[in-house]
DNA sequence: TTTTAAATTTAGATAAGCCTAAATTTATTA
DNA sequence: TAATAAATTTAGGCTTATCTAAATTTAAAA
């Protein structure tokens, strides 16, 4: 009892701001393309007339470059900003399923709240606690304590053609709806996909999971699963 | 990636109400006494106008009970909410020593930003995983899920006459200091102690610790080491 | 009990991050 | 290319939690 004094965070960076910096960098690709003021809106469900004034704010803080009209892009010391708050979020996500008993499509929300505490020796103690894993639950790689990103996962399921197999290894959606469809049709991580066939009309698959059921997917599904070929 | 929507907390509080319910509930002893607003102001180092304008809020949301010029207590629903961020609190302070290899010193500014991650189905699958603990790492009872809370520890090595014996079972004041003091002197919870001589002059007391090590301590230190006599 | 000191509250201001409505710029279409 | 639509920014407000300075109330001292 008794300790004193308030939060305080090493960094000067806040909440909003880390959200806008994890929001760009994803809606970027990995911090590749320039991110539109109505994305981020969109995304973050908030109005373009904020998002002008922080963009305007992360700018002056060099954490992004920025040009009116013209949308944004991450500096170096923005996505070393965004990186760190994802390395946590997917830490989180995995510390979450791993010993807490919860599913993938439960993790997200809470993770985006404890991404944002402040501690760089208890993400690292965190870290090594989970043996140093490469990719969370959904399959997004972690970001390493030196902030090397590994982009992958590159190819989806709509690409395969018919006959061809392949294991899931990350989804592109990683919404609560999305992944509990997954679970109600038994698609996982490292699950097995064989496309049986591809229906020209509506691009939706039929597919044969873990060489058990059968299950015709939209093509929109299919555009979300993530697969490496086998 | 891309999952979408803000954090959220289901909750009507927020930080700083959580902050200010659990300061309540600490410096009156459980929610007993009044708190005086310049006690309040004190512990969490603002203004006392400050405190004023919170206390005026969180009575119009009947939190606590507050009259002009005479402090505040908590009401029932207060009380409960100030013992979920306790329970809350404690429960990763606990999870900090426990499997990240924090020391006792340590935890509390990060558990100060974990308490307030919002979600009743995850603190308790916290408190499951680390096996429904009955107290943190400073000895501090931990809130059960049903609000339940256990006052104990009221005695202080101060107390103790010369030649009795004690274990230490809390401290009063867990402050990264005082806690790294007591590690330096080789006090830690379940050390044992026997008390060799006290000095009327300064109130210190000189003890033998874990039958080995003889160390004087100040009365101020007495004070703060909650015991059980054995 | 009156005076003085201390504690507390009120009034008015500030910074963040958001909002609405209006103005401006860029993109699209005829 | 001119007109229209869409996207973006600006201007001005709001709320929360804080602050300073001044006013008020309570407590302590003479």
């Amino acid at each position: 009892m008794l300790p004193g004094k308030r939060i305080i965070g090493i960094s000067m960076m806040n909440l909003a701001e880390e959200n806008y910096l994890k929001t760009i960098f994803n809606l970027s690709g990995g911090g590749k393309k320039n991110v539109s003021t109505s994305a981020i809106s969109d995304f973050l469900e908030n109005k373009p007339s904020s998002v002008t004034d922080m963009l305007k704010k992360l700018s002056d803080k060099s954490l992004i470059n920025y040009k009116r009209y013209n949308g944004a892009y991450l500096t170096p010391a923005g996505k070393e900003e965004a990186l760190k708050v994802i390395r946590k979020h997917r830490l989180w996500e995995l510390f979450l399923v791993k010993y807490l008993a919860f599913s993938w499509h439960e993790v997200h929300e809470i993770a985006e709240q404890m991404e944002h505490v402040k501690s760089g020796l208890l993400i690292d103690r965190l870290d090594k606690f989970l043996g140093y894993p490469a990719t969370d639950p959904h399959g997004d790689p972690i970001p390493g304590i030196d902030g090397k990103y590994r982009l992958v996962n590159n190819k989806t399921l709509e690409e395969l053609k018919e006959g061809e197999s392949c294991v899931l290894t990350g989804v592109k959606n990683s919404s609560s709806e999305f992944l509990k469809y997954l679970n109600e049709i038994s698609i996982s991580l490292n699950t097995r996909i064989r496309v049986l066939k591809k229906y020209a009309f509506d691009g939706s698959v039929l597919v044969k999971i873990d060489e058990k059921q059968r299950q015709s997917v939209s093509k929109e599904v299919s555009k979300n699963l993530l697969i490496t070929v086998i």
